[in-house]
DNA sequence: CATGAATGAGCCTTCATTCAT
DNA sequence: AATGAATGAAGGCTCATTCAT
């Protein structure tokens, strides 16, 4: 009972923390508004978070879509039902105007701490040429450029969605024209 | 005479600028870390760039690749030669390291600038329009993805480039895929 | 029995603080540090010793002199055995570090606590001339003058000790100075 | 002129320094209060200053006594009048409670802050060495002991001050003590 | 043109203290 | 007897900006 009341009002921080810095980036925002929009005082933020730095890297790691690869990956899925996979959960996990600025403004920031810089390192190389893999049946380059432009096109989505193209129709053009079955 | 002299200075601080807000990002770097990379007064920066917000935005202006897209429209080239000559302009603008990160941060930032809100606007719509028309010689949205996954591409490339892979190697290989000529 | 545990808590605060004041001072040094010191949560500190002021009273009680001098008079000596007695038990209590930085730090922060500032007065004025009286059987300005170059001599002791003379060789050294028996 | 009104402001935030530290101690002191002392703004303060750190070393060298030895010792006195002019000096200088409660916070915080622990040292080995030479014409223990003696009643007078004792008689006794001309 | 001096606002962080449990 | 969670106040420091010179 006390330990999720203690869970609730972490949440609510985090929650508040990814409202504040989308809307600001990471260090515009001040630990105080981030106080105000949660209701609580500053100096609890720190109790919680030991410095601005850890509250940021924790919203770093949610802002990735390392569980969009995850989710997808662990589905055992393969060809164009891996592709469809990872889009969905891709688009889905950025169709709000929160999401998608917090994961900007953590790619523009990612660099600066060490832990984010070497999942972001391991998203665009590592797992990519697994996801490549498991897609293509083949580790060439252009299985893995062909992953890049198909995870370019999500970004561009993610950054700027277009205004005239449905979900749908986009993802399902997207995979015709890097798959195409044999 | 006085008025080179004006030029040299201002773009002094504009190349200081880059340096430092590419660094740092926009926000954490300061007018000082500027002044002394530029080996300048902070008031001095005030006298060329009425506040620090002018200064970003100047700064924002030449992160963009609008001058990508200009030079090649301006070339009326078409079809493949077209989609050649942005990707070549596009990696050569962003092949160090002080423009790709300046590059990520003006993303992150541009929403809170009008000026810049509405440049990447246009870039990422009116300006893709028309270099898709130019290319495949139609507006489908079929020819709008493509362009969003061809920048896509060069996107990733900019924020992460591939380390195994030339330069040359993937814009064929993109080119190739997008664009394969009947 | 509970009683005894409450000593013991009680004690390993003490002991606590006096380490940390006298690393750091006593505004420097923080109730978390000696909570972390103590192995107790701070808020147990709050319950043993209503305040910070309260709790560096207790301790500032303890660096003072105050039962050297009790000792020594209590003893009923008189002439250069109570000089003796003095220096021996107060370079006795200041023989470490610890009792030596802590009796530095209270000499400064004294005069912010009336009570601390009242035995500091006492021990300069009241306690110096009634040993004086002892030692000298004579109360006039001399050996008042006597007692405080004996006392200034210890205390330079304490701040900065010598490093080539011994502590025998010292205090022999003070007491011929200033009492050469008739 | 102008050079004159920058040091006269440095001049007014040292001297508000020295009132606020030795009211309230180094640590216990803010900038804050220093700043509203001065009667100018806390960043002036970090213009003149780059740190409270830098601030309280600048403090602390004119709290000690350095100028005494130096002043005396230039003078190319020896026997009791060199410790005439130690006495005069040095109760001249720590006349006020400003300087005498300043002198004791420093002697506290002193050790915290290398450059001051350097003069401290020097202070009470090197200088007391090099005075005990020219007064007593002998660099034996004794003669360094006497000095310890003598420095030791001064900086008593200085941390607490007879009452009913005039500072010549002091002095005279003293001495009288400690140099008996053969 | 250029700068040093000045400031108000704000930032991150820590502190002493309290209170429910 | 003991603690984790919570807070208001304050601390040192930096920042963007201004202005007299």
């Amino acid at each position: 009972m006390t330990d999720s009341r203690h869970l609730i009002v972490k949440e609510k921080i985090i929650e508040s923390a990814i409202k504040i810095f989308s809307k600001y980036g990471y260090s515009n925002a001040s630990i105080r508004m981030i106080a105000e929009e949660a209701g609580v005082s500053k100096a609890l933020i720190f109790w919680y978070f030991n410095s601005k730095d850890e509250l940021i890297i924790e919203i770093c790691k949610r802002a990735l879509p390392i569980d969009v690869f995850e989710t997808c990956l662990s589905k055992k899925l393969d060809g164009s039902s891996l592709l469809r996979c990872l889009a969905n959960e891709y688009l889905n996990k950025y169709n709000n105007q929160l999401m998608r600025s917090i994961l900007i403004h953590t790619l523009a920031v990612g660099d600066m701490y060490p832990e984010i810089h070497n999942k972001l390192d391991s998203l665009c190389n590592k797992m990519l040429k697994e996801v490549a893999k498991q897609v293509f049946k083949s580790d060439s380059k252009e299985s893995f450029i062909k992953m890049r432009m198909f995870f370019g096109s999500l970004l561009c989505c993610a950054l700027r969605p277009p205004q005239d193209i449905s979900k749908d129709e986009y993802v399902n053009t997207i995979i015709k024209i890097l798959y195409s079955e044999p």
